[in-house]
DNA sequence: AAAACTCCATACGCTTGCGTATGGTTTGTA
DNA sequence: TACAAACCATACGCAAGCGTATGGAGTTTT
Protein backbone atom coordinates (compact mmCIF):
# COMPACT_ATOMS: atom_id res chain seq x y z
CA UNK A 1 0.00 0.00 0.00
CA UNK A 2 2.98 2.51 -0.12
CA UNK A 3 1.36 3.99 -3.05
CA UNK A 4 1.37 7.53 -2.24
CA UNK A 5 4.08 9.18 -1.82
CA UNK A 6 4.70 11.49 0.81
CA UNK A 7 6.54 13.28 -0.75
CA UNK A 8 9.64 14.37 1.71
CA UNK A 9 9.03 18.23 1.84
CA UNK A 10 12.66 19.47 2.66
CA UNK A 11 11.59 22.15 5.06
CA UNK A 12 11.16 24.22 1.78
CA UNK A 13 8.55 25.41 -0.44
CA UNK A 14 6.16 23.50 1.32
CA UNK A 15 3.65 24.91 3.63
CA UNK A 16 0.18 24.29 2.75
CA UNK A 17 -2.50 26.12 1.65
CA UNK A 18 -6.09 25.92 1.88
CA UNK A 19 -6.42 25.31 -1.63
CA UNK A 20 -4.68 21.73 -1.53
CA UNK A 21 -6.60 20.76 1.13
CA UNK A 22 -9.32 21.39 -1.24
CA UNK A 23 -7.37 19.71 -3.61
CA UNK A 24 -6.54 16.56 -1.77
CA UNK A 25 -10.08 16.51 -0.85
CA UNK A 26 -11.52 16.33 -4.13
CA UNK A 27 -9.52 13.63 -5.48
CA UNK A 28 -10.22 11.04 -2.50
CA UNK A 29 -14.05 12.01 -2.47
CA UNK A 30 -14.37 11.01 -6.02
CA UNK A 31 -12.85 7.85 -6.27
CA UNK A 32 -13.52 6.49 -2.42
CA UNK A 33 -16.70 8.89 -1.07
CA UNK A 34 -17.09 11.55 1.16
CA UNK A 35 -17.47 8.92 3.86
CA UNK A 36 -13.75 8.31 3.42
CA UNK A 37 -13.51 12.03 3.43
CA UNK A 38 -11.67 11.76 6.82
CA UNK A 39 -9.05 14.23 8.32
CA UNK A 40 -6.06 12.28 9.09
CA UNK A 41 -6.34 10.31 6.26
CA UNK A 42 -5.88 13.72 4.11
CA UNK A 43 -3.15 14.36 6.35
CA UNK A 44 -1.11 11.07 5.82
CA UNK A 45 -1.97 12.02 1.97
CA UNK A 46 -0.72 15.33 1.92
CA UNK A 47 2.68 14.40 4.14
CA UNK A 48 1.32 16.44 7.12
CA UNK A 49 -0.82 15.91 10.49
CA UNK A 50 -4.55 17.08 11.45
CA UNK A 51 -2.43 20.48 13.17
CA UNK A 52 -2.77 21.70 9.90
CA UNK A 53 -5.79 20.80 8.95
CA UNK A 54 -7.17 22.52 11.85
CA UNK A 55 -5.74 25.69 11.50
CA UNK A 56 -6.97 25.81 7.67
CA UNK A 57 -10.73 24.54 8.66
CA UNK A 58 -12.80 25.02 11.54
CA UNK A 59 -13.41 21.22 11.51
CA UNK A 60 -14.67 18.45 9.07
CA UNK A 61 -17.68 19.68 8.43
CA UNK A 62 -15.93 23.38 7.14
CA UNK A 63 -14.32 20.86 4.37
CA UNK A 64 -16.87 19.51 2.98
CA UNK A 65 -19.13 22.95 3.17
CA UNK A 66 -16.21 24.48 0.90
CA UNK A 67 -16.04 21.07 -1.34
CA UNK A 68 -19.75 22.03 -2.00
CA UNK A 69 -19.92 25.49 -2.56
CA UNK A 70 -16.58 25.31 -5.47
CA UNK A 71 -18.81 22.20 -7.22
CA UNK A 72 -21.99 24.35 -7.52
CA UNK A 73 -19.65 27.19 -8.95
CA UNK A 74 -17.67 25.23 -11.11
CA UNK A 75 -20.40 23.66 -13.87
CA UNK A 76 -19.25 21.52 -17.07
CA UNK A 77 -21.49 24.24 -18.73
CA UNK A 78 -19.04 27.35 -18.77
CA UNK A 79 -16.32 24.91 -20.42
CA UNK A 80 -18.84 23.91 -23.22
CA UNK A 81 -19.68 27.93 -23.73
CA UNK A 82 -16.61 29.04 -23.81
CA UNK A 83 -15.81 26.50 -26.52
CA UNK A 84 -18.23 28.82 -28.72
CA UNK A 85 -19.27 27.32 -32.48
CA UNK A 86 -23.14 26.53 -33.13
CA UNK A 87 -25.41 24.96 -30.57
CA UNK A 88 -24.76 21.61 -32.41
CA UNK A 89 -20.83 22.35 -31.85
CA UNK A 90 -21.63 22.40 -28.09
CA UNK A 91 -23.63 19.60 -27.50
CA UNK A 92 -21.22 17.58 -30.41
CA UNK A 93 -18.35 19.34 -27.26
CA UNK A 94 -20.10 17.78 -24.29
CA UNK A 95 -20.85 14.42 -25.63
CA UNK A 96 -17.15 13.58 -26.56
CA UNK A 97 -15.84 15.05 -23.71
CA UNK A 98 -16.73 11.95 -21.75
CA UNK A 99 -15.76 9.50 -24.81
CA UNK A 100 -12.12 11.09 -24.05
CA UNK A 101 -12.04 11.59 -20.51
CA UNK A 102 -13.31 8.37 -19.47
CA UNK A 103 -10.04 6.62 -18.41
CA UNK A 104 -11.40 4.32 -15.51
CA UNK A 105 -14.90 6.85 -15.10
CA UNK A 106 -12.77 9.71 -13.96
CA UNK A 107 -14.43 12.89 -13.49
CA UNK A 108 -17.55 11.20 -13.52
CA UNK A 109 -17.03 9.39 -10.07
CA UNK A 110 -16.88 12.71 -8.78
CA UNK A 111 -20.27 13.31 -10.30
CA UNK A 112 -21.35 10.28 -8.63
CA UNK A 113 -20.01 10.59 -5.19
CA UNK A 114 -21.84 14.01 -5.28
CA UNK A 115 -25.54 12.59 -5.73
CA UNK A 116 -24.80 9.27 -3.31
CA UNK A 117 -23.63 12.16 -1.04
CA UNK A 118 -26.79 14.06 -1.32
CA UNK A 119 -28.45 10.97 -0.60
CA UNK A 120 -27.64 11.65 3.30
CA UNK A 121 -27.32 15.37 3.36
CA UNK A 122 -30.48 17.42 2.23
CA UNK A 123 -27.86 20.55 1.81
CA UNK A 124 -25.68 18.57 -0.80
CA UNK A 125 -29.22 17.44 -2.32
CA UNK A 126 -30.24 21.15 -2.91
CA UNK A 127 -26.98 21.84 -4.69
CA UNK A 128 -27.08 18.93 -6.80
CA UNK A 129 -30.86 19.57 -8.06
CA UNK A 130 -30.06 22.95 -8.59
CA UNK A 131 -27.09 21.96 -10.77
CA UNK A 132 -29.07 19.20 -12.27
CA UNK A 133 -31.54 21.83 -13.37
CA UNK A 134 -29.24 24.24 -14.71
CA UNK A 135 -27.86 21.80 -16.60
CA UNK A 136 -30.84 20.17 -18.66
CA UNK A 137 -32.61 23.63 -19.31
CA UNK A 138 -29.27 25.09 -20.80
CA UNK A 139 -28.69 21.59 -22.84
CA UNK A 140 -32.38 21.72 -23.87
CA UNK A 141 -31.73 25.15 -24.90
CA UNK A 142 -29.04 23.96 -27.57
CA UNK A 143 -31.11 21.48 -29.24
CA UNK A 144 -34.56 23.87 -29.65
CA UNK A 145 -31.50 26.33 -31.28
CA UNK A 146 -30.82 23.43 -33.09
CA UNK A 147 -34.06 23.23 -34.30
CA UNK A 148 -36.06 20.54 -32.09
CA UNK A 149 -39.00 21.45 -30.81
CA UNK A 150 -39.34 22.18 -27.10
CA UNK A 151 -40.87 18.58 -25.92
CA UNK A 152 -38.34 16.29 -27.94
CA UNK A 153 -35.21 19.21 -26.98
CA UNK A 154 -36.08 18.53 -23.26
CA UNK A 155 -35.87 14.70 -23.73
CA UNK A 156 -32.89 14.53 -25.53
CA UNK A 157 -31.09 16.74 -23.08
CA UNK A 158 -32.34 14.15 -20.48
CA UNK A 159 -30.77 11.36 -22.94
CA UNK A 160 -27.36 13.38 -23.58
CA UNK A 161 -26.90 13.65 -19.89
CA UNK A 162 -28.31 9.83 -19.23
CA UNK A 163 -25.58 8.75 -21.47
CA UNK A 164 -22.57 10.78 -19.96
CA UNK A 165 -23.73 9.92 -16.15
CA UNK A 166 -23.73 6.30 -17.43
CA UNK A 167 -20.37 6.52 -18.52
CA UNK A 168 -18.86 6.49 -15.01
CA UNK A 169 -21.36 4.51 -14.21
CA UNK A 170 -21.64 1.26 -16.61
CA UNK A 171 -17.76 -0.63 -17.07
CA UNK A 172 -17.83 -2.31 -19.89
CA UNK A 173 -14.55 -3.86 -21.01
CA UNK A 174 -13.58 -3.54 -24.62
CA UNK A 175 -11.40 -2.65 -27.10
CA UNK A 176 -11.32 0.95 -27.77
CA UNK A 177 -11.60 0.54 -31.77
CA UNK A 178 -15.31 -1.13 -30.64
CA UNK A 179 -15.72 1.54 -28.20
CA UNK A 180 -15.12 4.42 -30.54
CA UNK A 181 -17.72 3.09 -32.88
CA UNK A 182 -20.19 2.47 -29.93
CA UNK A 183 -19.56 6.02 -29.05
CA UNK A 184 -20.23 7.50 -32.00
CA UNK A 185 -23.72 5.83 -32.85
CA UNK A 186 -24.94 7.09 -29.49
CA UNK A 187 -23.85 10.54 -29.85
CA UNK A 188 -25.74 10.07 -33.53
CA UNK A 189 -29.02 8.94 -31.87
CA UNK A 190 -28.71 11.78 -29.25
CA UNK A 191 -28.14 14.42 -32.06
CA UNK A 192 -30.69 13.30 -33.87
CA UNK A 193 -28.82 12.47 -37.42
CA UNK B 1 -33.54 10.44 17.60
CA UNK B 2 -36.19 8.05 18.56
CA UNK B 3 -37.23 7.77 14.63
CA UNK B 4 -37.29 4.34 13.83
CA UNK B 5 -39.59 2.46 16.18
CA UNK B 6 -38.06 -0.78 17.21
CA UNK B 7 -41.07 -3.43 17.08
CA UNK B 8 -41.37 -4.38 20.49
CA UNK B 9 -41.50 -7.69 20.06
CA UNK B 10 -43.31 -9.52 22.25
CA UNK B 11 -41.25 -12.54 23.05
CA UNK B 12 -42.98 -14.00 20.23
CA UNK B 13 -42.88 -14.54 16.48
CA UNK B 14 -39.85 -12.62 16.87
CA UNK B 15 -36.45 -14.84 16.80
CA UNK B 16 -34.41 -13.17 13.56
CA UNK B 17 -32.97 -15.15 10.30
CA UNK B 18 -29.89 -14.80 8.44
CA UNK B 19 -32.45 -13.77 5.75
CA UNK B 20 -33.99 -10.77 8.02
CA UNK B 21 -30.54 -9.31 8.41
CA UNK B 22 -29.88 -9.36 4.59
CA UNK B 23 -32.87 -7.59 3.89
CA UNK B 24 -32.49 -5.10 6.32
CA UNK B 25 -29.03 -4.63 5.31
CA UNK B 26 -30.37 -4.28 1.48
CA UNK B 27 -32.07 -1.45 2.38
CA UNK B 28 -29.55 0.41 4.27
CA UNK B 29 -26.94 -0.73 1.22
CA UNK B 30 -29.26 1.37 -1.13
CA UNK B 31 -30.17 4.75 0.70
CA UNK B 32 -26.86 4.92 2.76
CA UNK B 33 -23.88 3.38 0.78
CA UNK B 34 -22.09 0.14 2.35
CA UNK B 35 -19.40 2.40 4.41
CA UNK B 36 -22.76 2.96 6.38
CA UNK B 37 -23.29 -0.17 6.71
CA UNK B 38 -22.60 -1.37 10.17
CA UNK B 39 -23.54 -4.49 12.39
CA UNK B 40 -24.53 -1.56 15.28
CA UNK B 41 -26.80 -0.03 13.75
CA UNK B 42 -28.18 -2.78 11.01
CA UNK B 43 -29.32 -4.04 15.15
CA UNK B 44 -30.97 -1.49 16.77
CA UNK B 45 -32.70 -0.87 13.72
CA UNK B 46 -34.17 -4.46 13.93
CA UNK B 47 -34.63 -4.34 17.44
CA UNK B 48 -31.95 -6.71 18.78
CA UNK B 49 -28.24 -6.59 19.46
CA UNK B 50 -25.04 -7.08 18.27
CA UNK B 51 -24.94 -10.53 19.80
CA UNK B 52 -27.72 -11.68 17.10
CA UNK B 53 -25.44 -10.59 14.09
CA UNK B 54 -22.04 -12.35 14.73
CA UNK B 55 -24.38 -15.56 15.68
CA UNK B 56 -25.67 -15.42 11.98
CA UNK B 57 -22.57 -13.93 10.45
CA UNK B 58 -19.02 -14.88 10.98
CA UNK B 59 -18.10 -11.29 10.89
CA UNK B 60 -19.24 -7.89 8.23
CA UNK B 61 -16.91 -9.25 5.46
CA UNK B 62 -19.67 -12.44 5.61
CA UNK B 63 -22.63 -10.15 5.28
CA UNK B 64 -21.41 -7.84 2.71
CA UNK B 65 -20.27 -11.25 0.79
CA UNK B 66 -23.92 -12.32 0.80
CA UNK B 67 -25.43 -9.04 -0.30
CA UNK B 68 -22.78 -9.54 -3.20
CA UNK B 69 -23.76 -13.03 -3.85
CA UNK B 70 -27.70 -12.32 -3.69
CA UNK B 71 -27.19 -9.26 -6.01
CA UNK B 72 -25.59 -11.12 -8.72
CA UNK B 73 -27.94 -13.54 -9.28
CA UNK B 74 -31.04 -11.83 -8.93
CA UNK B 75 -30.65 -9.73 -12.11
CA UNK B 76 -33.27 -6.84 -13.37
CA UNK B 77 -33.49 -8.61 -16.53
CA UNK B 78 -35.19 -12.24 -15.19
CA UNK B 79 -38.70 -9.95 -14.85
CA UNK B 80 -38.62 -8.65 -18.25
CA UNK B 81 -37.84 -11.66 -19.47
CA UNK B 82 -40.93 -13.55 -17.12
CA UNK B 83 -42.89 -10.89 -18.28
CA UNK B 84 -42.76 -12.52 -21.77
CA UNK B 85 -44.24 -11.08 -25.09
CA UNK B 86 -42.36 -9.85 -28.19
CA UNK B 87 -38.97 -8.48 -27.83
CA UNK B 88 -40.49 -5.16 -28.58
CA UNK B 89 -42.71 -5.67 -25.46
CA UNK B 90 -39.57 -6.97 -23.06
CA UNK B 91 -37.86 -3.58 -24.43
CA UNK B 92 -40.92 -1.37 -23.50
CA UNK B 93 -41.24 -2.94 -20.38
CA UNK B 94 -37.73 -2.44 -19.22
CA UNK B 95 -38.44 1.15 -19.85
CA UNK B 96 -41.32 1.71 -18.18
CA UNK B 97 -40.28 -0.16 -15.04
CA UNK B 98 -38.57 3.15 -13.93
CA UNK B 99 -40.96 5.00 -15.45
CA UNK B 100 -43.38 3.71 -12.59
CA UNK B 101 -40.51 2.41 -9.25
CA UNK B 102 -39.19 5.90 -9.52
CA UNK B 103 -40.16 7.37 -6.40
CA UNK B 104 -37.31 9.35 -4.81
CA UNK B 105 -34.86 7.65 -7.16
CA UNK B 106 -35.66 3.92 -4.78
CA UNK B 107 -34.35 0.84 -6.79
CA UNK B 108 -32.52 3.08 -8.66
CA UNK B 109 -30.31 3.48 -5.67
CA UNK B 110 -29.14 0.01 -4.83
CA UNK B 111 -27.56 0.55 -8.28
CA UNK B 112 -25.72 3.36 -7.31
CA UNK B 113 -24.83 1.85 -4.17
CA UNK B 114 -23.13 -1.34 -5.31
CA UNK B 115 -21.40 0.65 -8.30
CA UNK B 116 -19.83 2.94 -5.90
CA UNK B 117 -18.77 -0.08 -3.53
CA UNK B 118 -17.11 -1.14 -6.83
CA UNK B 119 -14.58 1.61 -6.90
CA UNK B 120 -13.01 0.04 -3.81
CA UNK B 121 -13.35 -3.73 -3.95
CA UNK B 122 -12.63 -5.05 -6.90
CA UNK B 123 -14.32 -8.29 -6.18
CA UNK B 124 -17.30 -6.09 -6.56
CA UNK B 125 -15.98 -4.58 -9.42
CA UNK B 126 -15.74 -8.33 -11.07
CA UNK B 127 -19.56 -8.91 -10.15
CA UNK B 128 -20.41 -5.48 -11.29
CA UNK B 129 -19.11 -5.56 -14.80
CA UNK B 130 -20.46 -9.35 -15.21
CA UNK B 131 -23.91 -7.89 -14.79
CA UNK B 132 -23.68 -5.14 -16.70
CA UNK B 133 -22.26 -7.11 -19.70
CA UNK B 134 -25.30 -10.20 -19.36
CA UNK B 135 -27.36 -7.09 -19.46
CA UNK B 136 -26.44 -5.11 -22.30
CA UNK B 137 -25.74 -8.17 -24.63
CA UNK B 138 -29.49 -9.42 -23.20
CA UNK B 139 -31.04 -6.61 -24.38
CA UNK B 140 -28.73 -5.48 -27.36
CA UNK B 141 -29.96 -8.92 -28.39
CA UNK B 142 -33.35 -7.70 -27.96
CA UNK B 143 -33.16 -5.09 -30.16
CA UNK B 144 -31.81 -6.53 -32.60
CA UNK B 145 -34.58 -9.23 -32.99
CA UNK B 146 -36.58 -6.17 -33.35
CA UNK B 147 -35.46 -5.16 -36.32
CA UNK B 148 -31.91 -3.12 -36.10
CA UNK B 149 -28.64 -3.86 -37.42
CA UNK B 150 -26.04 -4.85 -34.47
CA UNK B 151 -23.87 -1.91 -34.31
CA UNK B 152 -27.60 0.54 -33.60
CA UNK B 153 -28.68 -2.38 -31.23
CA UNK B 154 -25.22 -2.12 -29.29
CA UNK B 155 -25.81 1.62 -28.85
CA UNK B 156 -29.70 1.58 -28.18
CA UNK B 157 -29.09 -1.12 -25.09
CA UNK B 158 -26.40 1.13 -24.02
CA UNK B 159 -28.31 4.28 -24.04
CA UNK B 160 -31.23 2.26 -22.56
CA UNK B 161 -29.73 1.20 -19.54
CA UNK B 162 -28.12 4.70 -19.66
CA UNK B 163 -31.47 6.33 -19.29
CA UNK B 164 -32.67 3.79 -16.49
CA UNK B 165 -29.31 4.55 -14.34
CA UNK B 166 -29.97 7.98 -14.96
CA UNK B 167 -33.29 7.75 -13.24
CA UNK B 168 -31.48 7.13 -9.93
CA UNK B 169 -29.53 9.86 -10.59
CA UNK B 170 -30.80 13.25 -11.84
CA UNK B 171 -32.93 14.62 -9.63
CA UNK B 172 -35.65 16.98 -11.38
CA UNK B 173 -38.53 18.42 -9.26
CA UNK B 174 -41.82 18.47 -11.35
CA UNK B 175 -45.12 17.70 -11.56
CA UNK B 176 -46.32 14.56 -12.42
CA UNK B 177 -47.69 15.55 -16.02
CA UNK B 178 -44.55 16.83 -17.01
CA UNK B 179 -42.39 14.07 -16.65
CA UNK B 180 -45.09 11.17 -18.13
CA UNK B 181 -44.38 13.40 -21.20
CA UNK B 182 -40.71 13.21 -21.12
CA UNK B 183 -40.77 9.85 -20.28
CA UNK B 184 -42.93 8.62 -23.39
CA UNK B 185 -40.61 10.88 -25.27
CA UNK B 186 -37.47 9.47 -24.42
CA UNK B 187 -39.06 6.30 -24.95
CA UNK B 188 -39.61 6.91 -28.41
CA UNK B 189 -35.97 7.96 -28.64
CA UNK B 190 -34.57 4.46 -28.00
CA UNK B 191 -37.40 2.68 -29.12
CA UNK B 192 -36.95 4.98 -32.35
CA UNK B 193 -39.69 5.05 -33.66
C1' DA C 1 17.37 41.09 15.71
C1' DA C 2 13.13 41.03 17.90
C1' DA C 3 8.51 40.63 17.57
C1' DA C 4 4.54 38.90 15.21
C1' DC C 5 2.36 35.96 12.35
C1' DT C 6 1.78 31.66 9.77
C1' DC C 7 1.87 26.94 9.62
C1' DC C 8 2.49 22.47 11.66
C1' DA C 9 3.69 18.47 15.30
C1' DT C 10 2.62 16.07 19.44
C1' DA C 11 -0.28 14.56 22.85
C1' DC C 12 -4.58 13.97 24.93
C1' DG C 13 -9.76 12.81 25.65
C1' DC C 14 -13.92 11.39 23.54
C1' DT C 15 -16.99 8.70 20.58
C1' DT C 16 -18.06 5.01 17.32
C1' DG C 17 -17.66 0.72 15.36
C1' DC C 18 -15.62 -4.13 15.16
C1' DG C 19 -15.08 -8.50 17.14
C1' DT C 20 -14.97 -11.83 21.30
C1' DA C 21 -16.49 -14.08 25.43
C1' DT C 22 -19.81 -15.69 28.19
C1' DG C 23 -24.04 -16.51 29.98
C1' DG C 24 -29.04 -16.33 29.60
C1' DT C 25 -33.56 -17.34 27.28
C1' DT C 26 -36.42 -19.43 23.99
C1' DT C 27 -37.64 -23.29 20.91
C1' DG C 28 -37.59 -27.81 19.38
C1' DT C 29 -37.09 -32.74 20.60
C1' DA C 30 -36.69 -37.01 23.20
C1' DT D 1 -39.84 -32.86 32.11
C1' DA D 2 -35.14 -32.89 30.58
C1' DC D 3 -31.79 -31.93 27.20
C1' DA D 4 -29.99 -29.90 23.20
C1' DA D 5 -30.00 -26.53 19.91
C1' DA D 6 -31.03 -21.96 18.20
C1' DC D 7 -31.08 -17.33 19.29
C1' DC D 8 -29.93 -13.17 21.78
C1' DA D 9 -28.06 -9.78 25.75
C1' DT D 10 -24.32 -7.88 28.28
C1' DA D 11 -19.82 -6.67 28.91
C1' DC D 12 -15.31 -6.19 27.51
C1' DG D 13 -10.89 -4.95 24.67
C1' DC D 14 -9.27 -2.71 20.68
C1' DA D 15 -8.66 0.43 16.72
C1' DA D 16 -10.08 4.50 14.05
C1' DG D 17 -11.64 8.97 13.66
C1' DC D 18 -12.93 13.73 15.50
C1' DG D 19 -11.70 17.73 17.89
C1' DT D 20 -8.71 20.45 21.41
C1' DA D 21 -4.68 22.22 23.63
C1' DT D 22 -0.24 23.57 23.52
C1' DG D 23 4.17 24.34 22.00
C1' DG D 24 7.60 24.87 18.41
C1' DA D 25 9.43 25.62 14.08
C1' DG D 26 9.60 28.84 9.69
C1' DT D 27 8.57 33.27 7.68
C1' DT D 28 7.54 38.00 7.57
C1' DT D 29 7.37 42.49 9.57
C1' DT D 30 9.19 46.29 12.26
Amino acid sequence: MAASREMKRPTKESRLRKEDWVRAAYSTLSDSGWKSLNVEALAKRLGVTKGSFYWHFKDRNDLLDEILLRWHDQLVITRAEANGGSPADKIRFMLDIVATSKRPGRGGSLELAMRIWARQDPKVATVVESVDQQRLSYTADLFQQAGFDPAEANARALLLFSYIFAQGLLSFAGNTAVMERLHTQCRALIEGH
